[in-house]
DNA sequence: GCCAGCATGGCACGGGGTGCCAGAAATGTC
DNA sequence: GACATTTCTGGCACCCCGTGCCATGCTGGC
């Protein structure tokens, strides 16, 4: 269970040089340095570079592994008998709680670079994909199999992401807590909407 | 209105040049064909390649433009007092039934690569994206102001993901027709499953 | 026949990403 | 502390990707 040493230390070694990196691409601009520029203000070789990072891209969003790791625990931690759709929801919030500092620059780096808006949704997926094996592990079924964790954790997900999506392009002036509460409060308005909808349409058989 | 006869060819080219390419990547692996291959195969220069194709993977999902426009056309075409989850369902579902031919091989490539999952999301994700503009348009928001069309389009999208996910990854051995049932079933038990729950914890006031 | 305008091909160049190996550094063993 | 082992690093070479540039060829209009 306990994340062996090594893990740790490349973590550990991933957010240093991501640390001394991340300011000259703020400075300079994503498109205009190159992965020398980046070794060589970090201290290492071109070479070892890549044995941290896959990419350019993926360095940015290095801190985005430790959302997905901690995401997923605290989704399976939540108390057994909360709704699944809640229980997401009070973990992804108990980690923008944890993570809000010093992510103002990264998400001005971002709006201002196409090549990361990609990258970015690919890393916001990554997140919901770590929330479908949380839930499929709540629920007691093989994610392979069942489309239900898939499903639910969309459906869970969705106002996060739109929280995330929008923070991330066009309202990155706002913070990360005050579009959460947006999002969150649009969806719940939108399921009783919903449930509202259902029950009109179907006669509400009303049995026992 | 009329797509630009510019426009028209050029897409004409693209199916044309994906169609020889295709089969060379699916006998030989995508990873061991490279883009001079490619454009060989199809009779055409590198460079000439890269003004129809922006990458290898993009020439795999080509046919997946089609698709967005089509189904965010579909969608704002549905009738305007429809639910705008039931009118995303309907809208794809006439999709796949337009689209299901030769769609196999593709999906089996996709399977076989890693490279091409990640694409494939990106794909999703474009596809997803339609869905929002088109859904802002049925409600009549800005889709940059409002979270709201982002999380319905999330919402009502996340069966039609499941399934082209199940599809593109383990189960390409189905039919998208019967993931697509599957999946929209299960969307409705647990659409279900949130209303029940919602009217038992709140005491439903029951005015009127 | 001449002249745009557009699509193509070929060239070259910078940059990304990886396999390989040798040397350094950390770690373990006695 | 000396030695062996394992892990990490740097440097090299290499292939491929993607694009700017310009010359060439093909089209339709006059």
């Amino acid at each position: 269970m306990a994340v062996a040493i090594a893990e740790r230390k490349r973590r550990a070694v991933r957010g240093e040089l991501s640390e001394a990196a991340l300011l000259l691409l703020v400075e300079r601009g994503f498109e205009s340095v190159t992965i020398d520029d980046l070794a060589r203000v970090a201290g290492v070789s071109r070479r070892t570079f890549f044995r941290y990072f896959s990419s350019k891209e993926d360095m940015v969003f290095a801190f985005l592994d430790q959302w997905a790791v901690r995401l997923a625990a605290d989704i399976v931690a939540r108390p057994a008998d909360e709704d699944p759709v809640a229980a997401v929801h009070h973990a992804f919030r108990q980690l923008t709680i944890a993570y809000e500092d010093r992510a103002l620059v990264l998400v001005r780096l971002v709006r201002e670079t196409p090549a990361l808006h990609q990258q970015e949704r690919i890393n916001r997926e990554h997140l919901r994909s770590a929330v479908v094996t949380a839930l499929a592990r709540r629920l007691g079924v093989d994610e392979e199999r069942s489309l239900r964790p898939q499903i639910l954790a969309t459906i869970a997900f969705a106002p996060l992401d739109a929280a995330m999506f929008a923070w991330f392009t066009s309202r990155s002036n706002q913070e990360i807590g005050t579009l959460l509460d947006e999002a969150l409060e649009t969806f719940n308005r939108e399921r009783d909407a919903m449930c509202a909808r259902m029950s009109a349409s179907r006669p509400r058989p009303r049995r026992r």
